[in-house]
DNA sequence: AAAAGTCGCAACCGCCTCCAC
DNA sequence: CGTGGAGGCGGTTGCGACTTT
């Protein structure tokens, strides 16, 4: 899969990767470690950019990376992830042991999305139905909203979810996304992370607020 | 059996931020 | 303070594998 070797105007070498480039890398990595990719394939002996080694050790070669299916625990961790931030993938992979963005990307792209998408369309006309169940009982993935590509999110930090009023609950998540742009700006990834455990807390609240709204009790 | 269509995913591209100078 | 290079990220592409007709 993926695409034939051939060599880029520079005279590096580009496209698919083989056994004997990868077995480079890695010794090289294991000698020098993951210090300055620029001078990587210099020191591996490869004949390819930096960027490229790069990107072939944090999405393939790198040790305790889980290839295979998604389990449903990750499944559904990636749809509240991204209900919550967006397409901010390097994040959501962050939370998922083991999985790279590039993979939780193309899962996205080729899997979820279209399944939410089908799921959003079958929600549609139940909710035309007038025997049908209430839209967004039982279902987390609803309100599914994929943001419109940008170039970099760096630039534009925040895709805010739509949460829908009256919840409480919404007001919060909102509340601390916004929180979250502001002090990732102004401290960085920990401060993130802390936010976003946070951020899932309230996404739960959110869920329940939402049920017990549908079930009448509020 | 073979042509056409679709899918899945590795890898590339281009833009952005960070940081050293 | 401005600049340039490196690294990081998300979007997109290319192509083999698989499915359908």
């Amino acid at each position: 899969m993926g695409r034939n070797a051939s060599s880029s105007s520079n005279g590096l070498t580009k496209g698919a990767w083989n056994a004997h480039e990868d077995k480079l890398l890695i010794s090289c990595i294991q000698v020098h470690g993951e210090g300055s990719w620029k001078s990587v394939p210099q020191k591996a002996g490869l004949n390819r950019c930096g960027k490229s080694c790069r990107l072939r050790w944090l999405n393939y070669l790198r040790p305790n990376i889980k290839h295979g299916n998604f389990s449903e625990e990750e499944e559904d961790l990636i749809i509240r992830l991204h209900k919550l931030i967006g397409n901010r993938w390097s994040l959501i992979a962050g939370r998922i042991p083991g999985r790279t963005d590039n993979e939780i990307k193309n899962y996205w792209n080729t899997t979820l999305g279209k399944k939410l998408r089908n799921q959003q369309r079958q929600t549609k006309v139940d909710a035309a139905l007038p025997t049908s169940s209430p839209p967004y009982k039982n279902d987390r993935t609803a309100e599914m909203i994929r943001p419109k590509a940008v170039n970099s999110t760096k630039s534009h930090p925040r895709n805010l979810p739509n949460v829908p009023s009256p919840s409480a609950a919404a007001v919060a998540v909102e509340a601390a996304a916004q929180k979250m742009v502001i002090e990732e700006r102004n401290n960085g990834a920990a401060i993130e992370d802390w936010f976003l455990d946070f951020d899932l807390d309230c996404l739960d609240g959110v869920m329940m607020f939402r049920e017990m709204d549908i079930d009448g009790w509020i």
